[in-house]
DNA sequence: ACATAGTACCTTGCACTACAAGGTACTATG
DNA sequence: CATAGTACCTTGTAGTGCAAGGTACTATGT
């Protein structure tokens, strides 16, 4: 039987979880991707995200009118959704960037 | 009738809501305070918090083993239950602290 | 022709947690 | 002795990430 993690493993998850909607519109913003792809882009980035996480939260974005999605077929496999943002999308990333920058500037008063 | 807030404000919350324990730990590591308190100081740095939810995130601190209390009696109320870090309490910040630099600098990667 | 593996999409049920709202109790003041 | 101020705490609800399981399409090997 496995140890119960530490209560700080679940903080670090909580922050992880914090920041996941902004990174997903930070991955779309760069480049039209489907679903897979932003998971492994965010893998990539050291954040840790499953499938199960992903779809419901690209619908909730897509219902809130910051996504949009288009069927592409591929040669290797089932049809791909690629995501693009809208222009509510971008204008709720740039409140984001900006969101993120205070945060940041709270964190580092903090520490002092 | 207020119109319904955007999505984003949503994702803001989110965010916040993910370093809420960090910040909490950084407030008791500079210096010990109670309650009502550390309200304060979370709203200096921008951060909301209300007390329904300081209140048992402080019992979950408390019972993971990252906080310490004591009881003093105060000039003008009733009794303050001041906090204080424990030694693993200091170790889970300096934890966090380093997650917290590896998530900025993820955002960072995929801010470019 | 059929089974297997790989890719990609999606849903269900559970557990956790922040918040709104409401409650208790102590001290000082008019 | 009622009111205001301070400080602590609890209950019920809603939102959300995750584990697990499910569907469907294509390519490959036999």
């Amino acid at each position: 039987m496995a140890p119960k993690e530490s209560t700080s493993e679940n903080t670090k998850a909580q922050m992880r979880k914090g920041i996941l909607e902004f990174c997903i519109l930070l991955v779309i913003a760069r480049d039209r991707v489907y679903a897979s792809e932003i998971l492994s882009e965010l893998k990539k980035a050291d954040l840790i995200v499953v499938e199960g996480t992903l779809y419901p939260l690209l619908s909730r974005l897509r219902s809130a009118g910051l996504l949009r999605h288009s069927w592409e077929e591929s040669k290797s496999g089932p049809p791909r959704k690629y995501y693009t943002l809208t222009e509510a999308g971008r204008e709720s990333l740039e409140e984001l960037k900006a969101t993120w920058k205070v945060l940041a500037s709270s964190i580092a008063t903090l520490t002092k």
